[in-house]
RNA sequence: GGGUCCGUGGCGCAGACUGGAUAGCGCGUUGGCCUUCUAAGUCAAUGGUCGAGGGUUCAAAUCCCUCCGGACCCGCCA
């Protein structure tokens, strides 16, 4: 049983189950909804269904199950009434529900919500941002979402281990690394960067990118026209014209630094070579290849571990892929063993997956949903490297042993190869396993105007939403609360900011596109971290004004009579049963919507009902008690949200 | 071209998995409420053929089909 809201719905259920069964009408699917309006009650029964299989009136069968409720020793359950065309509304006993609600609260306390669960251990793989460039806003979703949903899930009684996976292997990080080489090395990374690390090494990989870019487009657009294919020729002089332009908005920032890596990209005879070379190096564990990429990888991940920090967000582990998929042999021996299994074929020197074949083979295309044709999936370049799947599947298989459940929160951009992974788990004849892996995918981020691109260098960074975000916070904590101390001010904007910023991207259901906008990130009005703050706020200040006599006294439950007490005590009762469905259905975002809707009726009671002048010691303590688990539940529904409670603002 | 996801008042969203009573909320616009606990609040007004068309059903924003629009994917990138 999971608080008083659900009790409430069970003795409802058994209340119509046990009238169906005196009628003689089949009872098994009994399921109850929340009526449309909060005056029909707060769950309804509705008789179509049931009338049509018994051939009856689904007015008539809903007045004589309302009429088998009169007389039976219900606890919570106070009304029962027939309404409308074929309905069945049930409405709580106020006092007991408001009693035993606030009980269960104040026991619970920060507990309240939470459920012992099943233990189930649940790997939650998220953010895991290329060490190559700082978080952008895109990679913020990702990260608020995925400690969202751990949060979640660990509420509802799971063992929840929180991993990100540091993609080191890579031929950008190569290519980041080749770009720093220019610039002496890891050494350069210590003491050259100004400001926040990740973000200088974001300025080597796009300005490396972009000098390796321009400088093959010309190569290819000269032959090109030698060979006389000119409208081909046209196509790469506009991709070249991007890519200028790019490098002057990157010269903009820092031409000193641009300027050294475009002329050692310049001066090689072949740049893309040497950082194919620089990878391979790395993947055998070439000490100095180590060094240079290790350097910028870490330097990469103080980054990310500070802005991170700054919202709240920690990992249980850090998997880097060198070690759990290539150093190890992990990555090797999974094309060894798929190759074994003879889907794999051997082109120009390339083992590559017959995915097709796979999915034909095991019958995955109705379980998968796939209707066309799956491409096939390079497993290991002509130069004995392995690509990025062939890695995760290494990972993936490093990961089962330690869960029961394994969920990736990766973009949807990466659908196909997270398809093509699984396939490959098929192939390997772990088909069970697949079942225990879950791409959880979410939409992007989109700017106005262009698009995200951490080669171009074109991105929102995180540090800057949340720098922006906290200003603003700061400039209207002053404006509103100009009394606290300067102190108190920067505390209370960082929490306010932070939130707005966490609460944005968590409320949006992840598989909706969004379009950045600051007005949209940062929003301090209704539907936002900050009103929901506001509302705790204003619970906690009565609280302080009442000082702390009313807990030990007397108490009139039956005061808490108007419509807005009722509302509150009903919406603050289904807290529990909203985790878990949360939970269930891996919607994190349903938590943001209740905490929003709860704020409001707090607000609304706030507005209607007077709680320190109310008449009457027992009803001033009741209203006082209801006070104090808004208070808990608002604070307790904010954290699963990672969105930190302010007791003043 | 093929596939997947999305389309709900001027704008931003909830409701869809599990069909149910007059489709909720915010922003915006207009007009109210601070000598009762913080006005980041609240009240009222305004505004919707739930992308279009069919189908299933006692009942469709919700399920099915077709079409339109947008995003994403279809690499020896990740």
């Amino acid at each position: 049983m999971s608080g008083p809201f659900a009790e409430f719905r069970d003795e409802c259920t058994r209340l119509v189950k046990a009238a169906l069964e005196r009628e003689g009408m089949p009872a098994e699917d009994v399921r109850l909804a929340t009526p449309s309006d909060p005056s029909l009650g707060e769950l309804s029964f509705s008789t179509f269904a049931l009338a049509k299989k018994v051939r009856g009136d689904p007015r008539a069968i809903a007045s004589r199950i309302a009429a088998a409720a009169h007389g039976g020793a219900w606890r919570l359950v106070g009304k029962v009434e027939a309404a409308g065309a074929g309905y069945v509304n049930f409405y709580i006993e106020p006092k007991a529900f408001a009693e035993e609600l606030i009980r269960s609260v104040s026991t619970e306390g920060s507990g309240y919500g939470t459920s012992r669960g099943d233990g189930e251990k649940v790997l939650v793989e998220h953010t895991s941002v290329n060490p190559i460039h700082p978080i952008h806003i895109g990679g913020a979703r990702n990260a608020v979402i995925g400690d969202c949903l751990s949060r979640v899930l660990k509420a509802a009684g799971k063992d929840v281990r929180r991993h990100f996976y540091i993609d080191d292997v890579g031929l950008q990080v190569s290519q980041a690394a080749y770009g720093l080489s220019m610039l002496g090395g890891e050494e350069a990374v210590r003491s050259a960067a100004k400001g926040k690390r990740d973000h200088f090494i974001g300025f080597v990989y796009a300005s490396t990118s972009c000098a390796m870019n321009i400088r093959a487009l010309k190569g290819e657009i000269e032959r090109l026209k030698a060979e006389g294919k000119d409208e081909e020729a046209r196509l790469k002089i506009r991709e070249l014209d991007d890519w200028v332009s790019v490098s002057a908005e990157l010269r903009e920032k820092d031409a000193e630094t641009f300027d050294r890596i475009l002329g050692g990209v310049n001066a090689s005879a072949d740049p893309e070579g040497e950082v194919a070379e620089l990878l391979k190096r790395y993947e055998s564990k070439d000490p100095a290849a180590v060094s240079l990429i290790r350097g910028l990888c870490d330097a990469a991940l103080e980054g990310f571990r500070e802005t991170l920090g700054r919202v709240g967000i920690v990992f249980d582990s850090w998997d880097w892929e060198s070690e759990t998929a290539s150093w190890n042999g992990g990555a090797k021996e999974v094309v060894e063993r798929l190759s074994r299994t003879g889907f794999t074929k051997l082109e120009d020197g390339t083992v590559v997956l017959d995915c097709e074949a796979v999915v034909e083979r095991f019958g995955l295309r109705e379980k998968y949903g796939i209707k066309t044709e799956v491409p096939p999936l390079t497993l290991m370049r002509s130069d004995g490297t392995t690509l990025y799947t062939t890695r995760d599947i290494a990972y993936t298989l490093w990961k089962f042993g330690r869960a029961d459940r394994v969920i990736n929160v990766i973009s949807i951009e990466q659908k196909l190869p997270q398809l093509q992974l699984k396939i490959a788990l098929h192939a390997l004849g772990m088909g069970d396993d697949a079942e225990r892996l879950m791409h959880y995918s979410y939409e992007l981020v989109h700017l106005p105007g262009y698009k995200m691109s951490g080669r171009r260098g074109r991105y929102v960074t995180f540090d800057e939403v949340l720098e922006e975000a906290v200003q603003r916070a700061y400039r209207e904590v002053t404006e509103r609360s100009p009394h606290l101390s300067e102190e108190e001010r920067r505390r209370i904007s960082e929490v306010v900011g932070v939130g707005a910023v966490r609460y944005a991207l968590a409320a949006v259901a992840p598989q909706k596109p969004i379009t950045f906008t600051w007005d949209r990130v940062i929003n301090f009005e209704q539907n936002s971290a900050p009103f929901i703050q506001y509302a705790h706020a204003r619970a906690c200040n009565i609280l302080v004004k009442a000082g702390e006599g009313w807990r030990g006294a007397a108490v009139d439950y039956s005061a808490l009579c108007s419509k807005h007490e009722r509302e509150l005590v009903i919406m603050l009762s289904k807290f529990p049963e909203v985790v878990e469905e949360a939970a269930r259905s891996l919607r994190p975002e349903e938590i943001a919507e209740y905490a929003n809707e709860l704020a409001s009726k707090f607000n609304l009671f706030y507005d209607n009902v007077p709680v320190l002048k109310a008449e009457g010691e027992g009803a001033k303590n009741a209203r006082l008690r209801l006070v104090d688990s808004t208070r808990i539940v608002l604070s307790n529904a904010l954290a699963l949200l990672g969105v930190k409670a302010p007791e003043r603002m």
